[in-house]
DNA sequence: ACTGGCAGTGCAGTATCATGCACTCATGGA
DNA sequence: TCCATGAGTGCATGATACTGCACTGCCAGT
């Protein structure tokens, strides 16, 4: 392993063990998660191997993060200024649906959302680097994120980028519930570290 | 290799080939400016192999091409679902209850926690601006923070500071349930970058 | 002391990455 | 026709990524 090979695997392994720990996992955890062996999981962190890009997919899939964030050298990142995001809109459906604030501070909220059956309610892109994260009490509902759709039942859970067009739906026949956690970075004031096209 | 690697491989041979082409440099051009073999070029380029980090860093150096433009998923998929029952579980008490992480991503989590009749939870202060929402489904529960106590019934809500201790009760005799939304701000050593979104 | 649970190490075995060489095929120019 | 150049393949070989298991050390709880 030469020089350069060893610095890029002691920042991959640096980034994947602050992921791991934010995240109170445990070795065997990450590695379950991952379908790596525990073994590898440890060898990667400490940045003693060189992987493949296979084991590091697998990696940064388990962790939610994408594989290019895992791979980025340690270097400056240019500032992107982004747009200023809408707030936050009370909705409600023609059948009885609703989506309701419950909680907020300026930077997360908590939502308390009801779909009754044949509700749709669409969302436009939110601001750069907005998550969202739901999971169904009851029911069953289909997220619709960039294309793809998602088919969640009570007790399955969600977690994806809102800064782009993403619905929630309810094709079923039963009333579907569940809880809404948006994460909107500040604009404006802070300064946005976003990774810049090369 | 899995289905996932072997999409990624042809991705990145696809892109390797196209700036390869692009310089109308020679497969022997390239191994060479690169320092790897030959063969494993037509490899790459092929999507025939998993090749390693370190190899691919040769690579995107030589091509002049930063290693996240490399990996990037032709389609990113930001969107992580967590079944019911996948997620880990972070705490469980005597009586049955428990805490269980549905989704996350680098800065937020979300929570479903049960605290069945007798149950109480104490969480060690939380980082600097840690803020936490919460909102009961059903039962009562009573949270403290700082000095202060909350009994909260289903439908309450409460945003507070996490970064002072703080714990989660359920007195009563029926078992309560709650979603809890963490948001957690990275103070670190600013090697934290957010993924570029293809 | 005696349990877990977690982080991390050591080692043997297996899969495969990675190399080097020899070869075919196609193109194009003298 | 002969020769040169570049793309791509098949194969034997060495290096190492990756796995699984056993083990140590540490810490918290009882």
């Amino acid at each position: 392993m030469d020089q350069g090979t060893a610095d890029l695997a002691l920042a991959i392994g640096a980034r994947v063990k602050r992921e791991r720990q934010a995240r109170h996992w445990t070795l065997d955890q990450l590695a379950e998660a991952a379908g790596v062996s525990r073994r590898m999981v440890v060898n990667v962190e400490q940045g003693g191997v060189n992987p493949s890009v296979g084991t590091l997919l697998r990696i940064s899939d388990a962790l939610g993060i994408g594989l290019p964030a895992l791979v980025e050298q340690p270097q400056a990142k240019p500032v992107k200024v982004t747009r200023s995001g809408e707030g936050a809109v009370l909705w409600s459906g023609e059948s009885g649906g609703r989506g309701v604030l419950v909680a907020g501070t300026e930077v997360v909220e908590l939502w308390d959302w009801t779909l009754e059956p044949g509700d749709r309610h669409v969302s436009e892109a939110h601001a750069a680097g907005t998550k969202e994260l739901l999971q169904v009490q009851h029911g069953t509902i289909t997220v619709h994120v960039a294309d793809e759709s998602n088919t969640l039942s009570a007790g399955d859970a969600l977690a994806f980028a809102g800064d782009v067009a993403h619905s929630y739906e309810n094709p079923h026949t039963q009333p579907a519930r569940f809880c809404l956690a948006v994460f909107e970075p500040v604009v404006g004031t802070g300064l946005r570290s976003e990774a810049g096209r090369a």
